[in-house]
DNA sequence: GTGGATGCAAAGACTTTGCAGCTTC
DNA sequence: GAAGCTGCAAAGTCTTTGCATCCAC
């Protein structure tokens, strides 16, 4: 995924450029760290991995970046249910939803061409242009074992 | 949809004597002004309206009292992005999903049995038993006027 | 220099709960 | 009476912002 890390810091020097933004060390470290993070990082965990390379850098300043990186395209913001908001690269191009196992909390990625497609008709049937979507799915997961093993790894 | 507001009263009733929970005035008035309210009704819209009734209703009432619906069966809870929750009677037997225009944002419901369907397969692929989803979609209107025209009718 | 960026602390927007007093069964 | 409720006010969660200071351009 090393391209996909150089296409998001080209579009978010793009973005800075035509919005007069300036280079700072403190969103120069956000991004390396953003962009290596885990998927589905919280503000919370991405200013503690921050602070281990930076360690002066409040949450204040990692919560703007974030909203600047969405704005430029480079983070997705993702809000399951109840908690903190969840942020993790883009991928240009592609769209992808979730499916959380409510016993254990993993979280699944997949596409679906054929729900896609269905959900601009629906709204054309409405008489909407749909311009996004959220979709979240719960459920939990087969291999009882497995999935215990995965419970409470935060 | 008298026989809808019927079937919720006695799923809340069997709910509550199971539970042994009491009856109370400010339950009768929250049902029945709840059953009553338009859809997609807030804690503190619903607070206002009971109000008029039964002025002395706080609102940790009407909040524990929406709470009870919804572990009854009574009231679905609908979180979209950022304002506060939103609150249904439920329709038991069916499920639908929402989709919001972002300009006028007007509210419109929909089913699709062939989303609902890929939905479960696309869990089971991944090794999921699915138990719930969430979907909302975002769009704008296309007939421009009647979108002006509901725009800003809070 | 100047306008944008940072950190802190405080304020918001909602949600949730502790508790004393009041009601239902 | 005892177990549940209710209302108020206070505390939690998270998110967002005001402001004095700092730094990139």
């Amino acid at each position: 995924m090393q391209d996909r890390a150089e296409e998001l810091k080209s579009l978010l020097a793009k973005h800075m450029s035509e919005h007069n933004l300036k280079r700072t060390r403190q969103r120069d470290v956000i991004l390396e760290t953003f962009l290596r993070s885990d998927d589905h990082t919280t503000i919370d965990g991405l200013l503690e991995a921050v602070q281990e390379v930076y360690p002066a850098v409040g949450y204040a300043t990692v919560y703007r970046t974030l909203r600047l990186f969405v704005a430029a395209g480079v983070a997705k913001e993702r809000r399951f249910g109840d908690g903190p908001a969840m942020y993790e690269p883009a991928e240009p191009d592609h769209h992808h939803d979730h499916l959380l196992c409510t016993k254990c909390g993993r979280i699944f990625e997949f596409e679906d061409p054929i729900i896609e497609e269905r959900q601009v008709s629906i709204a054309k049937g409405l008489g909407v242009r749909l311009t996004s979507h959220r979709m979240t799915l719960f459920g939990e997961c087969i291999d009882k074992e497995a999935c215990a093993r995965h419970t409470r790894k935060r």
